[in-house]
DNA sequence: GTGTCACCTG
DNA sequence: CAGGTGACAC
């Protein structure tokens, strides 16, 4: 999901808090000495006092130190220069609160796209923050000064004078530091090296020295301050950039997860070529890796087949009428096949608010009523459908939805999301006032069946994302487990025995195997699954279980039973069919 | 060793 | 639906 996805990863993250101490990624011409000779541990430069005293040329040096040490601060793994750095207490303990914060979010699979908020939350955070202030100011109060100091004297620009003791940096640091473009990339690159030579004149006159140092000081805090302009605005646009690359990126691949409530939202391009309807022969277990799609237009109305979607009015099919009639509802109803990108665009803000994008409760968005095809199938519900004795189809067209067709449809884009994103999604969520429950009631148990019409195979992090009012546990995960593999097991034992006995009334097309909303065996499932007939199965349930029939039916037909592993293909078919459950499950209540 | 699964049983 | 069991995968 990665979700991909929606997720921020951690590197929006990183930027999201680390935007200005990140100034100096890029580079990172830590010297050496720097570190270790530093006087002032990181943030403890008495600024105000400094500035107000008299010793103002060690207080610059000391502001300029802190403010290259901050620069040091920065990772960057690319640059070997980093290393020896590291090695200084201060990065170090800085090295170790980076870690902290990397792998802080991950562990908590923090969502939270606040930038930097969220870092000052976290452990270590109001420290950075603090820091990043103590830059700020320094740097302030570094402009300042050097304004001060220069506009009365004019640019700085004559031969400057250093002191290994007294400057900012001995020359042997300067020199130590190369070009490091915390103060020589700049376009004062020229100056500087006129103030390295100007800096061995200066060793023969103390006196020149001392008058001369303002000015040096000037000209080379001002270097300073250019250069950390540069790096401020190189580090602020590639945040912005890398954040814009996240939202401009990332959100297909959100959408890819977390538009998808149903199974084959989007249709991926390279595998929508069609094949003649039809067409294809049953290539066994592994070639059904796709649901059937119908064709459906955007807008959901079916294109192809379109006489089933009005079985009672055509003449074609004057056989079981009931059971053809709820063939084609039109769209399913949470499942549309396609989705306008500014719907998607919608989707992803929803998800964001945490609000899902529909709704399969009863008293829902009146989304059912808005497809078009599903507003005319006002016909009989299952339970005032007649009984049927099988569920097997007695027409002589084949339905369209069967397995030889399913291999020309596109593949089941869902399967299951990634973990990760689940669980970034579902931590997203606001769900912090919900209550967590130690154990799990009887309303867990009635979300799970629920849950079982898109999923059959949920992974223990897909329960996790979707109950998030229970604390889970291993014996609350593996009682859910368990819940499941009961679900499945009454599920396989229904499609089994409804395929043995369609084969035993006679049955020999397995296409006729279509499970219908009044067809006896959707009657079990509904009955098991949803009792109270409060919620409204999806159709790709239905086509799931339609599958689920026509393999069993097509094993027991070929006599594949009398293996004891027969029904493994099966189950592996079936698992890779899950769909992506609405966002309304994660909410913590039991629908009602 | 742990987790998950199907299967069986009550 | 839960408990138990054995198989399997990591």
């Amino acid at each position: 999901m990665d979700p991909n996805s929606i997720l921020l990863s951690p590197q929006s993250r990183t930027c999201s808090h680390l935007t200005e101490p990140c100034m100096a990624r890029e580079r990172s011409p830590c010297p050496q000495e720097l570190g270790r000779n530093s006087p002032f541990p990181w943030g403890q430069v008495p600024i105000d006092a400094v500035w107000l005293g008299d010793e103002h040329v060690q207080a610059k040096r000391a502001r300029v130190e802190t403010i290259v040490r901050g620069m040091c601060l920065s990772p960057s793994p690319l640059a070997p220069s980093d290393a020896p750095a590291r090695n200084s207490p201060c990065c170090l303990e800085k090295a170790r609160e980076r870690k902290r914060k990397q792998s802080l979010p991950r562990q908590q699979g923090s969502l939270k796209p606040g930038p930097a908020q969220d870092g000052g939350n976290r452990k270590g955070g109001p420290r950075v923050r603090e820091q990043l202030h103590l830059l700020r100011r320094q740097l302030r109060h570094l402009q300042a000064h050097i304004l001060q100091a220069a506009e009365p004297r004019g640019t700085a620009q004559g031969p400057d004078g250093t002191d290994k003791g007294k400057g900012p940096l001995s020359v042997k640091q300067r020199n130590g530091c190369g070009s490091g473009p915390w103060i020589m990339n700049s376009d004062h690159h020229q100056g500087s090296s006129k103030d390295l030579s100007g800096a061995e004149k200066h060793r023969v006159s103390e006196d020149k020295y001392q008058s001369e140092e303002a000015r040096f000081l000037s000209s080379r805090a001002q270097a300073l301050l250019k250069t950390l302009r540069k790096e401020l605005m190189g580090a602020v646009s590639q945040a912005v950039d890398s954040v814009l690359q996240k939202v401009l990126l990332d959100p297909p691949g959100c959408l890819a997860q977390l538009g998808q409530d149903c199974q084959g939202l989007e249709v991926p391009e390279d595998k929508t070529k069609p094949s003649p309807p039809g067409g294809g022969a049953y290539k066994g277990p592994f070639a059904l890796t796709a649901l059937p799609r119908r064709a459906q237009t955007q807008a959901g109305v079916p294109v192809g087949n379109l006489p089933l979607a009005k079985p009672l009015d055509s003449p074609r099919y004057p056989i079981s009428p009931p059971m053809i009639s709820k063939s084609y509802q039109g769209p399913p109803v949470n499942c549309p096949l396609t989705v306008p990108s500014h719907i998607q665009g919608n989707q992803i803000l929803s998800h964001l608010l945490g609000h899902g994008p529909s709704s399969h409760w009863n008293g829902g968005p009146p989304q059912d009523s808005s497809s078009p095809n599903h507003s005319e199938s006002a016909l009989p519900s299952w339970e005032t459908a007649k009984l049927r004795p099988a569920v097997w189809s007695q027409q002589q067209c084949p339905l369209p939805f069967t397995s030889t067709r399913l291999e020309s449809l596109p593949l089941l884009p869902s399967m299951k999301m990634e973990q990760g994103g689940l669980r970034a999604v579902s931590e997203a969520l606001p769900f912090s006032s919900v209550h967590i429950s130690e154990g799990l009631n009887p309303g867990h148990l009635k979300k799970a069946k629920l849950m079982f019409f898109f999923t059959r195979y949920p992974s223990s992090n897909l329960l996790k994302a979707y109950f998030p009012d229970v604390q889970f546990n291993r014996c609350t995960t593996s009682q859910m487990i368990k819940w499941f593999s009961n679900f499945r097991e009454f599920y396989y034992i229904q499609m089994e025995k409804y395929a043995r006995q369609a084969i035993s009334d006679g049955v020999t097309n397995p296409q006729m195997l279509v499970v219908l909303r009044d067809s006896e065996l959707f009657r079990a499932l509904n009955m098991h699954y949803n009792k109270g007939n409060d919620f409204e199965v999806p159709d790709c349930f239905l086509e799931i279980s339609s599958l689920t029939l026509q393999e069993f039916f097509r094993a027991v037909s070929a006599g594949k039973d009398s293996d004891p592993s027969w029904k493994k293909p099966i189950y592996k078919i079936i698992s890779k069919l899950d769909s992506n459950i609405p966002e309304t499950f994660k909410s913590s209540s039991c629908p009602q």
